[in-house]
DNA sequence: CTGCGCAGTAGTGTCGACAATTGGGTGGAC
DNA sequence: GTCCACCCAATTGTCGACACTACTGCGCAG
Protein backbone atom coordinates (compact mmCIF):
# COMPACT_ATOMS: atom_id res chain seq x y z
CA UNK A 1 0.00 0.00 0.00
CA UNK A 2 3.12 1.99 0.24
CA UNK A 3 2.88 4.01 -2.78
CA UNK A 4 6.24 4.66 -5.17
CA UNK A 5 7.27 7.80 -5.53
CA UNK A 6 6.65 8.10 -8.96
CA UNK A 7 2.70 7.81 -8.63
CA UNK A 8 0.37 10.14 -7.40
CA UNK A 9 -0.33 8.67 -4.01
CA UNK A 10 -3.87 9.11 -2.39
CA UNK A 11 -3.60 12.33 -0.75
CA UNK A 12 -4.16 12.79 2.37
CA UNK A 13 -6.05 15.64 1.84
CA UNK A 14 -8.55 14.63 -0.22
CA UNK A 15 -10.71 17.92 0.19
CA UNK A 16 -11.94 18.33 -3.36
CA UNK A 17 -12.05 22.04 -3.84
CA UNK A 18 -15.51 22.85 -2.98
CA UNK A 19 -16.17 25.42 -5.70
CA UNK A 20 -19.35 26.47 -4.17
CA UNK A 21 -18.34 29.39 -2.35
CA UNK A 22 -20.34 31.73 -4.20
CA UNK A 23 -23.54 29.21 -4.08
CA UNK A 24 -23.56 28.85 -0.42
CA UNK A 25 -23.00 32.73 -0.19
CA UNK A 26 -26.31 32.92 -2.25
CA UNK A 27 -28.06 30.47 -0.62
CA UNK A 28 -27.27 31.88 2.95
CA UNK A 29 -28.29 35.16 1.43
CA UNK A 30 -31.17 34.61 0.21
CA UNK A 31 -32.57 32.70 3.17
CA UNK A 32 -31.38 35.36 5.18
CA UNK A 33 -33.01 37.83 3.10
CA UNK A 34 -36.08 35.46 2.51
CA UNK A 35 -36.64 35.59 6.74
CA UNK A 36 -36.21 39.28 6.72
CA UNK A 37 -33.21 38.83 8.57
CA UNK A 38 -31.95 42.63 6.86
CA UNK A 39 -33.88 45.40 7.81
CA UNK A 40 -35.31 46.81 4.39
CA UNK A 41 -33.57 49.24 2.45
CA UNK A 42 -30.34 48.60 4.72
CA UNK A 43 -27.40 48.76 2.61
CA UNK A 44 -25.27 45.39 2.96
CA UNK A 45 -21.36 45.95 4.01
CA UNK A 46 -19.50 43.00 1.63
CA UNK A 47 -16.41 42.74 3.54
CA UNK A 48 -18.87 42.05 6.98
CA UNK A 49 -20.84 39.54 4.76
CA UNK A 50 -17.62 37.85 3.79
CA UNK A 51 -15.82 38.35 7.04
CA UNK A 52 -18.89 36.13 8.62
CA UNK A 53 -18.75 33.64 6.38
CA UNK A 54 -15.06 33.32 6.05
CA UNK A 55 -14.61 33.66 2.85
CA UNK A 56 -13.35 37.01 0.11
CA UNK A 57 -16.11 39.35 -1.19
CA UNK A 58 -15.42 38.06 -4.72
CA UNK A 59 -18.39 35.32 -4.28
CA UNK A 60 -20.48 37.45 -1.87
CA UNK A 61 -20.43 39.89 -4.52
CA UNK A 62 -21.68 36.89 -7.11
CA UNK A 63 -24.05 36.00 -4.56
CA UNK A 64 -25.34 39.50 -4.57
CA UNK A 65 -25.09 40.26 -8.13
CA UNK A 66 -27.45 37.18 -8.51
CA UNK A 67 -29.84 38.11 -6.18
CA UNK A 68 -30.30 42.09 -7.88
CA UNK A 69 -31.25 40.20 -11.01
CA UNK A 70 -33.98 38.43 -8.65
CA UNK A 71 -34.94 41.28 -7.45
CA UNK A 72 -33.75 40.66 -3.99
CA UNK A 73 -31.29 43.46 -3.58
CA UNK A 74 -31.06 46.36 -5.94
CA UNK A 75 -27.61 47.56 -6.86
CA UNK A 76 -26.95 51.38 -6.65
CA UNK A 77 -23.63 52.36 -8.51
CA UNK A 78 -20.21 53.27 -6.13
CA UNK A 79 -22.78 52.59 -3.55
CA UNK A 80 -23.33 49.47 -2.98
CA UNK A 81 -26.40 46.48 -2.59
CA UNK A 82 -29.11 47.40 -0.44
CA UNK A 83 -31.98 45.18 0.46
CA UNK A 84 -35.42 45.62 -1.42
CA UNK A 85 -37.84 47.76 0.73
CA UNK A 86 -40.85 45.47 0.41
CA UNK A 87 -44.22 46.71 1.48
CA UNK A 88 -47.19 45.49 1.54
CA UNK A 89 -48.45 46.40 -1.63
CA UNK A 90 -45.57 44.47 -3.39
CA UNK A 91 -46.34 41.19 -1.25
CA UNK A 92 -50.20 41.98 -2.89
CA UNK A 93 -48.44 42.24 -6.00
CA UNK A 94 -46.47 39.16 -6.34
CA UNK A 95 -49.60 37.25 -4.93
CA UNK A 96 -51.49 38.24 -7.37
CA UNK A 97 -48.65 37.48 -10.37
CA UNK A 98 -48.84 33.91 -8.38
CA UNK A 99 -52.46 33.65 -8.96
CA UNK A 100 -51.90 34.73 -12.42
CA UNK A 101 -49.63 32.04 -13.07
CA UNK A 102 -50.66 29.37 -11.30
CA UNK A 103 -54.17 29.43 -12.43
CA UNK A 104 -52.92 29.34 -16.35
CA UNK A 105 -50.62 26.62 -15.47
CA UNK A 106 -53.40 24.65 -13.73
CA UNK A 107 -55.61 24.88 -17.50
CA UNK A 108 -52.90 24.30 -19.18
CA UNK A 109 -52.39 21.13 -17.30
CA UNK A 110 -55.74 20.29 -17.92
CA UNK A 111 -55.42 20.67 -21.74
CA UNK A 112 -52.40 19.01 -21.83
CA UNK A 113 -50.52 16.83 -19.24
CA UNK A 114 -50.87 13.10 -19.67
CA UNK A 115 -53.50 10.54 -17.01
CA UNK A 116 -50.61 9.54 -15.64
CA UNK A 117 -49.04 12.96 -14.63
CA UNK A 118 -52.61 13.94 -13.28
CA UNK A 119 -52.69 10.64 -11.46
CA UNK A 120 -49.54 11.86 -9.77
CA UNK A 121 -50.40 14.91 -8.59
CA UNK A 122 -53.68 13.06 -6.73
CA UNK A 123 -51.28 10.64 -5.49
CA UNK A 124 -49.05 13.48 -3.68
CA UNK A 125 -51.95 15.13 -2.40
CA UNK A 126 -52.57 11.80 -1.02
CA UNK A 127 -49.51 10.96 0.32
CA UNK A 128 -48.89 14.31 2.42
CA UNK A 129 -52.49 14.61 4.00
CA UNK A 130 -50.86 13.11 7.65
CA UNK A 131 -48.36 16.71 6.95
CA UNK A 132 -51.21 18.56 7.25
CA UNK A 133 -52.48 16.65 10.06
CA UNK A 134 -49.63 16.73 12.43
CA UNK A 135 -49.50 20.56 12.12
CA UNK A 136 -46.02 21.44 11.74
CA UNK A 137 -45.23 24.53 9.57
CA UNK A 138 -42.12 23.89 8.02
CA UNK A 139 -43.05 20.67 6.91
CA UNK A 140 -46.78 21.84 5.64
CA UNK A 141 -44.96 24.57 3.61
CA UNK A 142 -42.86 21.95 2.14
CA UNK A 143 -45.61 20.42 1.09
CA UNK A 144 -48.01 23.10 -0.26
CA UNK A 145 -45.16 23.94 -2.61
CA UNK A 146 -44.15 20.93 -3.47
CA UNK A 147 -48.62 20.85 -4.34
CA UNK A 148 -47.51 24.03 -6.20
CA UNK A 149 -44.65 22.95 -8.06
CA UNK A 150 -45.94 19.66 -9.38
CA UNK A 151 -48.92 21.77 -11.03
CA UNK A 152 -46.37 23.65 -12.64
CA UNK A 153 -44.44 20.98 -13.54
CA UNK A 154 -47.73 19.05 -15.30
CA UNK A 155 -48.38 21.89 -16.93
CA UNK A 156 -45.76 20.92 -19.61
CA UNK A 157 -44.70 24.72 -19.53
CA UNK A 158 -41.23 24.93 -18.75
CA UNK A 159 -41.04 28.46 -18.07
CA UNK A 160 -43.53 28.61 -15.84
CA UNK A 161 -41.92 25.72 -14.15
CA UNK A 162 -38.89 28.24 -13.52
CA UNK A 163 -40.59 31.40 -12.61
CA UNK A 164 -42.27 29.85 -10.27
CA UNK A 165 -39.59 28.80 -7.29
CA UNK A 166 -38.64 32.53 -8.01
CA UNK A 167 -41.46 33.59 -6.68
CA UNK A 168 -42.34 31.17 -3.91
CA UNK A 169 -38.46 32.40 -2.31
CA UNK A 170 -40.25 35.49 -2.34
CA UNK A 171 -43.19 34.85 -0.69
CA UNK A 172 -41.53 31.73 1.52
CA UNK A 173 -41.35 33.63 4.78
CA UNK A 174 -45.30 35.22 4.11
CA UNK A 175 -46.81 32.01 3.86
CA UNK A 176 -44.49 30.54 6.95
CA UNK A 177 -46.19 32.91 8.70
CA UNK A 178 -49.63 32.33 7.91
CA UNK A 179 -49.36 28.79 8.44
CA UNK A 180 -48.14 29.30 12.03
CA UNK A 181 -50.28 32.61 12.72
CA UNK A 182 -53.65 31.95 10.82
CA UNK A 183 -53.86 28.23 11.54
CA UNK A 184 -55.90 28.12 8.42
CA UNK A 185 -54.63 24.43 7.57
CA UNK A 186 -58.06 23.08 7.10
CA UNK A 187 -58.66 25.97 4.10
CA UNK A 188 -55.99 24.97 2.44
CA UNK A 189 -56.40 21.45 2.79
CA UNK A 190 -60.10 21.98 1.68
CA UNK A 191 -59.04 24.06 -1.63
CA UNK A 192 -56.14 21.86 -2.67
CA UNK A 193 -58.68 18.92 -2.39
CA UNK A 194 -61.25 20.72 -4.68
CA UNK A 195 -58.12 21.34 -6.96
CA UNK A 196 -57.56 18.03 -7.14
CA UNK A 197 -60.99 17.08 -7.66
CA UNK A 198 -61.05 19.64 -10.30
CA UNK A 199 -57.75 18.22 -12.20
CA UNK A 200 -58.83 14.91 -11.79
CA UNK A 201 -62.22 16.13 -14.37
CA UNK A 202 -59.98 17.89 -16.39
CA UNK A 203 -61.88 21.23 -15.31
CA UNK A 204 -59.75 23.46 -16.90
CA UNK A 205 -62.11 26.96 -15.88
CA UNK A 206 -63.08 25.43 -12.56
CA UNK A 207 -59.82 24.23 -11.81
CA UNK A 208 -57.58 27.82 -12.86
CA UNK A 209 -60.86 29.82 -10.81
CA UNK A 210 -60.55 27.54 -7.43
CA UNK A 211 -56.75 28.61 -7.88
CA UNK A 212 -56.87 31.82 -8.38
CA UNK A 213 -59.21 32.50 -5.75
CA UNK A 214 -57.15 29.95 -3.27
CA UNK A 215 -54.26 32.16 -3.85
CA UNK A 216 -55.94 35.71 -3.77
CA UNK A 217 -58.55 34.43 -0.55
CA UNK A 218 -55.06 33.40 1.49
CA UNK A 219 -53.56 36.80 1.40
CA UNK A 220 -57.23 38.52 1.63
CA UNK A 221 -58.11 37.24 4.54
CA UNK A 222 -54.17 37.70 5.68
CA UNK A 223 -53.84 41.19 5.13
CA UNK A 224 -54.02 42.42 8.29
CA UNK A 225 -51.96 40.00 9.73
CA UNK A 226 -49.48 40.25 6.93
CA UNK A 227 -48.75 43.78 8.16
CA UNK A 228 -48.47 42.64 11.41
CA UNK A 229 -45.89 40.57 10.47
CA UNK A 230 -43.99 42.97 8.70
CA UNK A 231 -44.10 45.59 10.90
CA UNK A 232 -42.98 42.90 13.65
CA UNK A 233 -40.36 41.46 11.57
CA UNK A 234 -39.02 44.94 10.77
CA UNK A 235 -38.51 45.99 14.28
CA UNK A 236 -36.82 42.77 14.86
CA UNK A 237 -34.25 43.26 12.42
CA UNK A 238 -33.52 46.72 13.49
CA UNK A 239 -33.49 45.94 16.92
CA UNK A 240 -30.84 43.02 16.98
CA UNK A 241 -28.14 42.64 14.29
CA UNK A 242 -29.17 40.81 11.30
CA UNK A 243 -25.45 39.41 10.94
CA UNK A 244 -23.63 37.66 13.61
CA UNK A 245 -24.61 33.80 13.58
CA UNK A 246 -27.44 34.61 11.34
CA UNK A 247 -25.23 33.61 8.66
CA UNK A 248 -23.47 30.94 9.71
CA UNK A 249 -25.93 28.53 8.32
CA UNK B 1 -16.02 79.52 -19.16
CA UNK B 2 -12.21 79.16 -18.58
CA UNK B 3 -11.68 77.52 -15.08
CA UNK B 4 -9.76 79.32 -13.23
CA UNK B 5 -6.44 77.98 -12.16
CA UNK B 6 -6.73 77.59 -8.04
CA UNK B 7 -9.37 75.73 -9.35
CA UNK B 8 -8.65 71.43 -10.11
CA UNK B 9 -8.91 72.61 -13.70
CA UNK B 10 -9.94 69.80 -15.47
CA UNK B 11 -7.92 66.80 -15.70
CA UNK B 12 -6.63 65.80 -19.39
CA UNK B 13 -8.33 62.97 -18.44
CA UNK B 14 -11.39 63.58 -17.23
CA UNK B 15 -13.08 60.05 -17.29
CA UNK B 16 -14.35 59.63 -14.06
CA UNK B 17 -14.11 56.29 -12.98
CA UNK B 18 -16.51 54.58 -15.30
CA UNK B 19 -17.29 51.67 -12.53
CA UNK B 20 -19.74 49.92 -15.12
CA UNK B 21 -17.44 47.28 -16.19
CA UNK B 22 -19.79 45.09 -14.99
CA UNK B 23 -22.95 46.76 -16.53
CA UNK B 24 -21.40 46.96 -19.85
CA UNK B 25 -20.25 43.45 -19.40
CA UNK B 26 -23.47 42.55 -18.68
CA UNK B 27 -25.56 44.55 -21.76
CA UNK B 28 -22.79 43.48 -24.55
CA UNK B 29 -22.97 39.86 -23.56
CA UNK B 30 -27.15 39.36 -23.40
CA UNK B 31 -27.28 41.56 -26.42
CA UNK B 32 -25.02 38.98 -28.23
CA UNK B 33 -26.98 36.34 -26.64
CA UNK B 34 -30.07 37.68 -27.33
CA UNK B 35 -28.54 38.04 -30.75
CA UNK B 36 -27.64 34.39 -31.05
CA UNK B 37 -23.70 35.07 -31.75
CA UNK B 38 -23.20 32.04 -29.23
CA UNK B 39 -23.98 28.84 -30.75
CA UNK B 40 -26.13 27.58 -28.39
CA UNK B 41 -24.30 24.78 -26.05
CA UNK B 42 -21.82 26.44 -26.62
CA UNK B 43 -18.87 26.74 -23.76
CA UNK B 44 -18.61 30.49 -22.32
CA UNK B 45 -15.03 31.56 -22.21
CA UNK B 46 -14.22 34.33 -19.77
CA UNK B 47 -10.94 34.82 -20.84
CA UNK B 48 -11.19 35.42 -24.12
CA UNK B 49 -14.53 37.63 -23.60
CA UNK B 50 -12.58 39.43 -21.18
CA UNK B 51 -9.68 40.23 -23.41
CA UNK B 52 -12.56 40.93 -25.94
CA UNK B 53 -13.86 43.72 -23.90
CA UNK B 54 -10.34 44.90 -22.53
CA UNK B 55 -11.48 44.35 -19.29
CA UNK B 56 -10.98 41.94 -16.45
CA UNK B 57 -12.61 38.31 -15.64
CA UNK B 58 -13.87 40.01 -12.74
CA UNK B 59 -16.89 42.19 -14.71
CA UNK B 60 -17.58 39.48 -16.88
CA UNK B 61 -18.06 36.92 -14.12
CA UNK B 62 -20.69 39.33 -12.62
CA UNK B 63 -22.08 39.43 -16.01
CA UNK B 64 -22.48 35.86 -16.51
CA UNK B 65 -23.91 35.60 -12.78
CA UNK B 66 -26.81 38.19 -13.59
CA UNK B 67 -27.13 35.98 -16.89
CA UNK B 68 -27.16 33.12 -15.15
CA UNK B 69 -30.21 33.90 -13.07
CA UNK B 70 -32.10 35.45 -15.96
CA UNK B 71 -31.65 31.82 -17.54
CA UNK B 72 -29.79 32.92 -20.58
CA UNK B 73 -26.40 30.90 -19.97
CA UNK B 74 -26.22 27.94 -17.30
CA UNK B 75 -23.30 27.45 -14.80
CA UNK B 76 -21.97 23.62 -14.02
CA UNK B 77 -19.19 24.36 -11.18
CA UNK B 78 -15.76 24.08 -12.09
CA UNK B 79 -16.62 23.84 -16.04
CA UNK B 80 -18.26 27.19 -16.34
CA UNK B 81 -21.08 29.07 -17.87
CA UNK B 82 -22.16 27.48 -21.30
CA UNK B 83 -25.06 29.43 -23.32
CA UNK B 84 -28.40 28.25 -22.85
CA UNK B 85 -29.47 25.86 -25.74
CA UNK B 86 -33.07 27.36 -26.97
CA UNK B 87 -34.92 25.54 -28.46
CA UNK B 88 -38.47 26.01 -30.45
CA UNK B 89 -40.40 24.22 -27.51
CA UNK B 90 -38.59 26.94 -24.63
CA UNK B 91 -40.09 29.63 -27.64
CA UNK B 92 -43.56 29.09 -27.61
CA UNK B 93 -43.45 28.26 -23.86
CA UNK B 94 -42.44 31.93 -23.09
CA UNK B 95 -44.78 33.37 -25.96
CA UNK B 96 -47.10 31.16 -23.71
CA UNK B 97 -46.24 32.62 -20.49
CA UNK B 98 -45.71 36.20 -21.97
CA UNK B 99 -49.60 35.78 -23.15
CA UNK B 100 -50.67 34.01 -19.66
CA UNK B 101 -48.86 37.62 -18.12
CA UNK B 102 -50.16 40.50 -20.67
CA UNK B 103 -53.66 39.45 -20.84
CA UNK B 104 -53.60 39.69 -16.89
CA UNK B 105 -52.06 42.75 -17.45
CA UNK B 106 -54.53 43.99 -19.89
CA UNK B 107 -57.69 42.84 -17.62
CA UNK B 108 -56.37 44.52 -14.48
CA UNK B 109 -55.79 47.28 -16.01
CA UNK B 110 -59.31 47.91 -17.10
CA UNK B 111 -60.35 47.39 -13.75
CA UNK B 112 -58.14 49.20 -12.31
CA UNK B 113 -56.06 51.63 -14.37
CA UNK B 114 -56.88 55.62 -13.98
CA UNK B 115 -58.40 57.27 -17.02
CA UNK B 116 -55.22 59.17 -17.23
CA UNK B 117 -53.50 56.25 -17.95
CA UNK B 118 -55.63 54.27 -20.57
CA UNK B 119 -55.65 58.07 -22.68
CA UNK B 120 -51.89 57.77 -22.24
CA UNK B 121 -51.96 54.46 -23.82
CA UNK B 122 -54.35 55.49 -26.98
CA UNK B 123 -52.42 58.69 -26.98
CA UNK B 124 -48.67 56.66 -27.52
CA UNK B 125 -50.92 54.19 -29.59
CA UNK B 126 -51.54 57.52 -31.64
CA UNK B 127 -48.44 58.68 -31.69
CA UNK B 128 -46.06 56.09 -33.15
CA UNK B 129 -48.31 54.93 -35.81
CA UNK B 130 -46.18 56.21 -38.39
CA UNK B 131 -43.22 54.19 -37.20
CA UNK B 132 -45.50 51.32 -38.53
CA UNK B 133 -45.87 53.11 -41.80
CA UNK B 134 -42.19 53.52 -42.59
CA UNK B 135 -41.47 50.19 -42.36
CA UNK B 136 -38.60 50.60 -39.86
CA UNK B 137 -38.25 47.30 -38.30
CA UNK B 138 -36.02 48.57 -35.28
CA UNK B 139 -37.86 50.96 -35.00
CA UNK B 140 -41.32 49.17 -34.98
CA UNK B 141 -39.49 46.57 -32.71
CA UNK B 142 -39.35 49.18 -30.28
CA UNK B 143 -42.75 51.01 -30.49
CA UNK B 144 -44.13 47.30 -30.09
CA UNK B 145 -42.42 46.61 -27.12
CA UNK B 146 -43.62 50.03 -25.70
CA UNK B 147 -46.59 49.74 -26.33
CA UNK B 148 -46.70 46.44 -24.22
CA UNK B 149 -44.74 47.86 -21.54
CA UNK B 150 -47.02 50.90 -21.32
CA UNK B 151 -49.94 48.02 -20.65
CA UNK B 152 -47.47 46.15 -18.11
CA UNK B 153 -47.26 49.77 -16.15
CA UNK B 154 -50.90 51.28 -16.52
CA UNK B 155 -51.94 47.46 -14.66
CA UNK B 156 -50.20 48.65 -11.66
CA UNK B 157 -48.60 45.87 -10.74
CA UNK B 158 -45.03 46.50 -10.31
CA UNK B 159 -43.74 42.68 -10.34
CA UNK B 160 -45.89 41.88 -13.29
CA UNK B 161 -43.83 45.07 -14.70
CA UNK B 162 -40.51 43.92 -13.48
CA UNK B 163 -41.29 40.36 -15.19
CA UNK B 164 -41.88 41.51 -18.82
CA UNK B 165 -38.35 43.19 -19.57
CA UNK B 166 -37.11 39.79 -18.79
CA UNK B 167 -39.61 38.13 -20.89
CA UNK B 168 -39.07 40.69 -23.46
CA UNK B 169 -35.02 40.09 -23.87
CA UNK B 170 -35.17 36.60 -24.47
CA UNK B 171 -37.63 36.78 -27.26
CA UNK B 172 -36.76 40.07 -28.41
CA UNK B 173 -34.69 38.41 -31.42
CA UNK B 174 -37.94 36.67 -32.49
CA UNK B 175 -39.60 39.93 -32.56
CA UNK B 176 -37.58 41.28 -34.70
CA UNK B 177 -36.89 38.50 -37.34
CA UNK B 178 -40.83 38.38 -37.25
CA UNK B 179 -41.27 41.65 -38.24
CA UNK B 180 -38.67 41.94 -40.45
CA UNK B 181 -39.42 38.46 -42.32
CA UNK B 182 -43.48 37.65 -42.21
CA UNK B 183 -44.66 41.30 -42.91
CA UNK B 184 -47.51 41.10 -40.71
CA UNK B 185 -47.24 44.91 -39.63
CA UNK B 186 -50.57 45.21 -40.66
CA UNK B 187 -51.83 42.57 -38.66
CA UNK B 188 -49.94 44.04 -35.68
CA UNK B 189 -51.66 47.68 -36.22
CA UNK B 190 -54.73 46.13 -36.78
CA UNK B 191 -54.21 44.19 -33.36
CA UNK B 192 -53.41 47.30 -31.26
CA UNK B 193 -55.70 49.14 -32.56
CA UNK B 194 -58.46 46.60 -31.04
CA UNK B 195 -56.52 46.53 -27.73
CA UNK B 196 -56.40 50.42 -27.54
CA UNK B 197 -60.36 50.11 -28.52
CA UNK B 198 -61.08 47.81 -25.83
CA UNK B 199 -59.14 49.67 -22.94
CA UNK B 200 -60.99 52.63 -23.49
CA UNK B 201 -64.00 50.55 -23.14
CA UNK B 202 -62.62 49.12 -19.76
CA UNK B 203 -63.76 45.85 -21.65
CA UNK B 204 -61.38 43.57 -19.18
CA UNK B 205 -62.48 39.68 -20.97
CA UNK B 206 -62.50 40.87 -23.86
CA UNK B 207 -59.19 43.35 -24.52
CA UNK B 208 -57.57 39.98 -22.59
CA UNK B 209 -58.31 37.57 -25.18
CA UNK B 210 -57.38 39.84 -28.02
CA UNK B 211 -53.98 40.06 -26.52
CA UNK B 212 -53.55 36.85 -25.64
CA UNK B 213 -54.77 36.16 -29.26
CA UNK B 214 -52.74 38.74 -30.30
CA UNK B 215 -49.79 36.91 -29.14
CA UNK B 216 -50.39 33.24 -29.63
CA UNK B 217 -51.12 34.23 -33.21
CA UNK B 218 -47.74 35.83 -33.65
CA UNK B 219 -46.52 32.52 -32.62
CA UNK B 220 -48.75 29.88 -34.08
CA UNK B 221 -48.47 31.80 -37.78
CA UNK B 222 -44.86 32.16 -37.53
CA UNK B 223 -43.94 29.06 -35.80
CA UNK B 224 -42.32 27.99 -38.97
CA UNK B 225 -40.63 31.04 -39.77
CA UNK B 226 -39.08 30.25 -36.42
CA UNK B 227 -37.81 27.01 -36.88
CA UNK B 228 -35.92 28.37 -40.29
CA UNK B 229 -34.55 31.34 -37.86
CA UNK B 230 -33.31 29.03 -35.60
CA UNK B 231 -31.75 26.72 -37.96
CA UNK B 232 -30.23 29.65 -39.81
CA UNK B 233 -29.22 31.24 -36.46
CA UNK B 234 -27.56 28.04 -35.54
CA UNK B 235 -25.65 27.77 -38.74
CA UNK B 236 -24.74 31.01 -38.58
CA UNK B 237 -23.02 31.58 -35.04
CA UNK B 238 -21.27 28.24 -35.73
CA UNK B 239 -19.68 29.19 -38.84
CA UNK B 240 -18.32 32.81 -37.99
CA UNK B 241 -16.35 33.05 -34.94
CA UNK B 242 -18.63 34.81 -32.18
CA UNK B 243 -16.57 37.20 -30.70
CA UNK B 244 -13.95 39.46 -32.41
CA UNK B 245 -16.06 42.39 -32.94
CA UNK B 246 -18.69 40.93 -31.81
CA UNK B 247 -18.89 41.97 -28.69
CA UNK B 248 -17.19 45.73 -29.53
CA UNK B 249 -20.89 47.18 -28.98
C1' DC C 1 -26.12 80.00 14.33
C1' DT C 2 -26.01 78.34 9.66
C1' DG C 3 -24.00 76.83 5.63
C1' DC C 4 -20.04 75.78 2.75
C1' DG C 5 -15.66 73.61 1.79
C1' DC C 6 -12.27 70.22 2.99
C1' DA C 7 -9.79 66.44 4.69
C1' DG C 8 -10.22 61.61 6.58
C1' DT C 9 -12.32 57.29 6.44
C1' DA C 10 -15.24 53.54 5.16
C1' DG C 11 -16.55 50.87 1.30
C1' DT C 12 -17.12 49.70 -3.60
C1' DG C 13 -15.20 48.39 -8.39
C1' DT C 14 -11.68 46.24 -10.73
C1' DC C 15 -7.46 43.95 -11.31
C1' DG C 16 -3.74 40.43 -11.44
C1' DA C 17 -2.27 36.22 -9.29
C1' DC C 18 -2.58 31.60 -7.69
C1' DA C 19 -4.52 27.07 -6.49
C1' DA C 20 -7.76 23.52 -7.91
C1' DT C 21 -10.13 21.11 -11.49
C1' DT C 22 -11.21 19.35 -15.99
C1' DG C 23 -10.33 17.16 -20.35
C1' DG C 24 -7.26 15.72 -23.80
C1' DG C 25 -3.14 13.62 -25.24
C1' DT C 26 0.71 10.42 -24.64
C1' DG C 27 2.82 6.41 -23.63
C1' DG C 28 3.11 1.80 -22.09
C1' DA C 29 1.01 -2.78 -20.75
C1' DC C 30 -1.66 -6.51 -22.30
C1' DG D 1 -5.54 -2.75 -31.46
C1' DT D 2 -7.52 -1.45 -27.07
C1' DC D 3 -7.45 0.21 -22.62
C1' DC D 4 -5.72 2.32 -18.64
C1' DA D 5 -2.93 5.49 -15.91
C1' DC D 6 -0.60 9.51 -15.89
C1' DC D 7 0.82 14.08 -17.19
C1' DC D 8 -0.03 18.62 -18.97
C1' DA D 9 -2.25 22.56 -20.85
C1' DA D 10 -6.37 25.30 -20.48
C1' DT D 11 -9.81 27.23 -17.59
C1' DT D 12 -12.36 28.12 -13.49
C1' DG D 13 -12.91 29.62 -8.43
C1' DT D 14 -11.16 32.42 -5.01
C1' DC D 15 -8.21 35.64 -2.91
C1' DG D 16 -5.74 39.90 -1.50
C1' DA D 17 -4.55 44.41 -3.13
C1' DC D 18 -5.30 48.92 -4.90
C1' DA D 19 -7.67 52.96 -7.09
C1' DC D 20 -11.55 55.47 -6.81
C1' DT D 21 -16.01 57.13 -4.81
C1' DA D 22 -19.28 58.56 -1.25
C1' DC D 23 -20.18 59.89 3.28
C1' DT D 24 -18.71 62.02 8.05
C1' DG D 25 -17.13 65.35 10.92
C1' DC D 26 -14.61 69.52 11.59
C1' DG D 27 -13.18 74.16 10.79
C1' DC D 28 -14.17 78.55 8.95
C1' DA D 29 -16.59 82.30 6.64
C1' DG D 30 -20.70 84.91 6.62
Amino acid sequence: MNAPEHITEDPPEPVRRAADSSDRAYRALRQALVDFRFHPGERIREARIAAEMELSRTPVREALNRLASEGFVTLVPNRGFFVRALDIDDLLDIHELRAIVESAAFARMCRRAEDAQIAALAEYWQSVQPVYAAHDADAILEADEGFHMMIAKASGNSEILALLPMINARIRFIRRILIDHARHDDDLVADHAQIVAAALARDAEGGAALMKSHIELTVTVAREALKDALLRLHSASARRSPTATALKD
